[in-house]
RNA sequence: CCGCCCUUAGCUCAGCCUGGCAGAGCAGCCGACUGUAGAUCGGCUUGUCCCCCGUUCAAAUCGGGGAGGGCGGACCA
């Protein structure tokens, strides 16, 4: 892949780049250069994971080693969002599923290198470097850097601190070049590119993902199940969220069903080279076919397309995508359950 | 280690003093209006009153014990 195709691929349907002059230069030195990104392996996957995972197959595209972190001590300590006794299950369930994703994407799972936190995260100098930043930085800092990320609450505890201060140095101890992640963990990266120096390491470049919007409008929230569609939801659940998502005619602001198009449903058919078909009835114009993400949004914008439409087509184009994952996870149930006893047990 | 405060619907809380059908707001659900949703309007639902024991005809409410959480004090070799 030319240089330029290959800076194309990385950088498309992202929010930010941390820098991009620091990316081009990456490219252009190193045939290789590595990235990675985390989970913390707390609840369910959703939609929302599957849209990070789908660029992970961009970066295998353009010849970047990828890493995925399955951050099991992460997941505690923001405040206990997973149970000790459940951070091996949950992380099982998180690495089969990602696998799946990334297979279902049309990526190489086996070309992705796999780490679980807490087998680097115990011991030196990974330790020795925490109690160094331990020292340095103060609770308002780390506070600040993880505040769209832990879960916010009155009385926190430390967890949601040491959170922030550890995803720092996992890009150093994973000797990654570019942290991946959602825009949300832009606080938490642009201190480590503050402090890893400091420490003797190199700044990661940093690569953001945008984040869907909630389908009731607003931001996405894991813990409402109307809010976003899950990775276990048959074609039925799909339908019924669509027709219940936030949609008003013309806009695309909250608008979590046009950033599904636009993000998984429209990178997906390009990748398989088809069209995206809009069946609709004849008094409202006919069916309507669209070769990329754009020209819908100008139709939607302009109110040629109208909202009910759209829903229809959308929740059978992501029931499609969804489809395999969901057959895969429920082929061996026994994954999901011992990860959730509570939903599934 | 000591003292004080808190625990009631999914959430935030009122009710406790002075025992008498367990409440409000928000959220949720259902309709109306929209060729979707939201907004708006109309209607509806929601409970281990933290647990145990006691007093009483009757306990969310009073008494005792316990658990969890918070705040403060003391200690600071």
């Amino acid at each position: 892949m030319e240089p330029a195709d290959r800076r194309r691929v990385v950088e498309r349907h992202l929010e930010e780049t941390v820098t991009a002059e620091e990316l081009e230069e990456l490219l252009a030195e190193r045939d290789d250069p590595s990235v990675y990104i985390g989970y913390a392996p707390t609840g369910e996957m959703h939609i929302g994971h599957y849209t990070t995972i789908r660029k992970l197959v961009d970066f295998q595209r353009a010849g970047l080693s990828v890493t995925v972190l399955i951050a099991d001590l992460h997941a505690y300590l923001d405040d206990e969002k997973t149970p000790w006794d459940l951070l091996d299950a949950r992380s099982r369930y998180y690495q089969r599923t990602i696998e799946t994703m990334v297979e279902a994407t049309g990526g190489d799972p086996r070309a992705i290198r796999f780490e679980r936190g807490s087998d680097f995260e115990l011991e030196p100098p990974y330790t020795m470097d925490l109690y160094r930043l331990v020292g340095e930085t103060t609770t308002r800092r780390a506070q600040r850097a993880g505040s769209e990320v832990v879960r916010q609450r009155d009385d926190p505890r430390l967890g949601g601190l040491l959170y922030t201060l550890m995803q720092s140095l996992d890009v150093a101890a994973l000797d990654v070049d570019i942290a991946y992640g959602g825009i949300d963990q832009r606080g938490i990266y642009m201190l480590a590119r503050e402090t890893l120096p400091t420490l003797g390491y190199d700044k990661p470049i940093c690569l953001f993902a945008p984040l869907l919007s909630g389908l009731e409008g607003g931001k996405m929230s894991a813990s409402e199940a109307g809010s976003s569609v899950r990775l276990t939801d048959d074609r039925d659940a799909i339908v019924d969220k669509l027709n219940d998502a936030y949609c008003p005619a013309g806009s695309t602001e909250d608008n979590g069903i046009l950033e599904y198009l636009k993000y998984l449903v429209f990178p997906t058919l390009m990748d398989r080279g088809q069209a995206f078909v809009i069946e609709r009835p004849a008094e409202y114009g006919g069916d309507v076919v669209y070769e990329d993400y754009e020209s819908l949004e100008v139709d939607f914008i302009n109110e040629d397309l109208h909202p009910q439409d759209l829903k229809n087509a959308a929740a059978a184009a992501i029931a499609e995508l969804i489809a395999p994952i969901r057959e895969r996870t429920f082929e061996d149930p026994d994954v999901l359950e011992a990860a959730y006893p509570e939903q599934y047990g």
